[in-house]
Order: structure tokens, then sequence, then C-alpha cells
DNA sequence: CTAAATACCTGATGGC
DNA sequence: TGCCATCAGGTATTTA
């Protein structure tokens, strides 16, 4: 399930074996995607790739003809092999590397997606209207206090809504609210500007810490299973309903909120 | 405009 | 051993 932490190590993972290479040609087994992957994917012909970026959870491999729109769903993993290793079920779309390397999207359970867009993917609709990266210096507490202004939606859907911050998916909200006392089910006009302050570095910690931890997993990329990997953080709260919290003596509870699991500790979160 | 529900999909898991 | 039901989860889209 890559959250934005798998996303980039994923990022940082492939770039060596893109940069200053070039995609000979695509290879399209399987085109049912979350949206089909357009026949003109698979026209494509000697790609120099310029750089290989990130926007939210999707991958960009610019190139000097145009840019791929990569999204790994829920269950969607890229790899790079040298042609001797045989290609797995679920190994839907192929990219075939000058170095003789191929990149393969293995996605099991079809949510992700592979586009095209002619120019560098900035004007594309999936992209244009996305809320500021949690990493970015634009996402603040001032920010996200304006942004959760009036609105009676619980604060955790309004994390994990794009529009307002992009990149934080059910774990890392969870854990992030934790991190900041307050109780995902909170209305979000009911966060004050000190408890956003809070808010805003407990996201920016739990995302820059598993990235930080992806980090030594990147060797996976090329061998074994290609699995971003489990990060080392220890999770508090998510997957841990009806376990001891681990900062006081009650016990983790699981609420859904918005079709959602939602793990809290009802004493530190208020 | 906001908020909530819906759709997409397969693998893992639990009950019988 | 097999089969059905349930759940998980990102996010665009539809409905209220």
């Amino acid at each position: 399930m890559p959250e934005l932490p798998e996303v980039e190590t994923t990022r940082r993972g492939i770039a060596p074996w893109l940069d200053g290479s070039e995609i000979r040609h695509v290879k399209v087994h399987d085109a049912r995607l979350r949206w089909p992957v357009p026949t003109q994917i698979s026209a494509l012909r000697n790609l120099p790739v310029k750089a290989v970026a990130r926007r939210a959870k999707y991958l960009l491999i610019h190139t000097e003809q145009g840019t791929l729109l990569i999204h790994l769903g829920m269950s969607g993993s890229l790899r790079v092999c040298d042609a001797s290793t045989p290609r797995r079920k679920h190994d839907h779309v192929e990219f075939f590397l000058s170095n003789d390397n191929i990149l393969r999207l293995h996605d099991p359970r079809r949510f992700g997606c592979v586009l095209w867009d002619t120019d560098d993917g900035a004007e594309h609709p999936l992209l244009s209207q996305l809320g500021p990266e949690p990493l970015g210096e634009d996402f603040h507490a001032d920010y996200l206090k304006q942004a959760l202004k009036g609105r009676k939606a619980a604060v955790k859907n309004l994390i994990m809504n794009n529009h307002i911050v992009v990149g934080v998916g059910n774990i890392y909200a969870a854990e992030a609210l934790y991190r900041a006392g307050i109780r995902p089910g909170r209305a979000g006009a009911r966060v004050s500007l000190s408890e956003c302050v809070v808010l805003v570095s407990a996201i920016k910690e739990v995302l820059g810490t598993a990235i930080r931890q992806g980090g030594t997993t990147l060797r996976d990329f090329v061998n074994s299973d290609g699995q971003p990997g489990y990060f080392a953080q220890s999770l508090n709260v998510y997957g841990r309903s009806g376990e001891p919290c681990h900062h006081c003596d009650g016990i983790i509870k699981s609420k859904t909120i918005g079709q959602r699991a939602s793990c809290y500790c009802p004493q530190c979160q208020r």
C-alpha cells in the first residue's frame, strides 16, 4: 500500500536507472488499470529521460517528448529487472530501457495508472488541482488553519483530502493525529491554530522519518522482491486497536470515519 | 460550495 | 480442501 514515503522511495530507487537513459519502447500487457493505459503509450519510441520526479503520489518521468504519469494505487510497485528475469503475474506494463534493463509495473489490484502528457504534466487534470506537498514550505500552520476554516468534516478526512494537502494516507493520518493529540473525528473547524502548528509538524515528522528510513531499503528495487518495504517506524495507533497505548494506560480504539478504519487513543487524543 | 457515498480490484483472512 | 463473505485501501467521480 504505497503511501507517500513508498512512492518517494520508489522514485529514488528507479531514478539512477532512468537518468541518462532512454525508454526504447513500452509494452502494455494489460491496459485495464484505473484508467485504460492509452494506446498512444504503446507507440512511444526512443524517449530520452530528462528526470524522474514526484508530485503527490504520482511519479513523473520527464522525457524529451512528454511526461509519463505513473500512480501505484494501492498495490502497485516498480522494479528494475534485466531481461533474464521472468515477467511475473500482474506485471502489466514494461518499459524497455537503452541500458538493457526493464522497468516493470506490477499491480495486482490495478488501482494504479500509466498516463501520458505531451507537456511536463503540471497542467494535467489529475495534477493541476492538487494542494501543497506536505514536506514543502507552503504547507504550514496558517495555511492549514485557513483550509480547515468552516469545515464540518472530520479533520482526518480533511488532511487526507488532496485539495488540502497531498500524500497523507490512512496510516500516516492516524499516526500524525495521535502525535498531535487530536481525535480523528473532530470537525476541521474545531482545530485551533496552535493545534494546527502541532499537527503540521507531526505530519512532516511522520512522513519525513518514513522517507529517511525508506532510503535504507533502496537496494531491494533491483533484486529480490522489489517491495519498497516496511519502514522500521513503529506505529502508535494504526492497526493497534485493542492494544495498550504507548504513552498512557489507555486502550487504542478503532472507529469508522468516512468509510475508513481510524485508530486513536481516547485518552491522549481529544 | 461541502459532505458523504460509490466505484474500481484482487489477495489475505476467517468462518463454516 | 473448498467456498463464500469480509476487509483493506487511494482517489476520482457521482449524488445529495
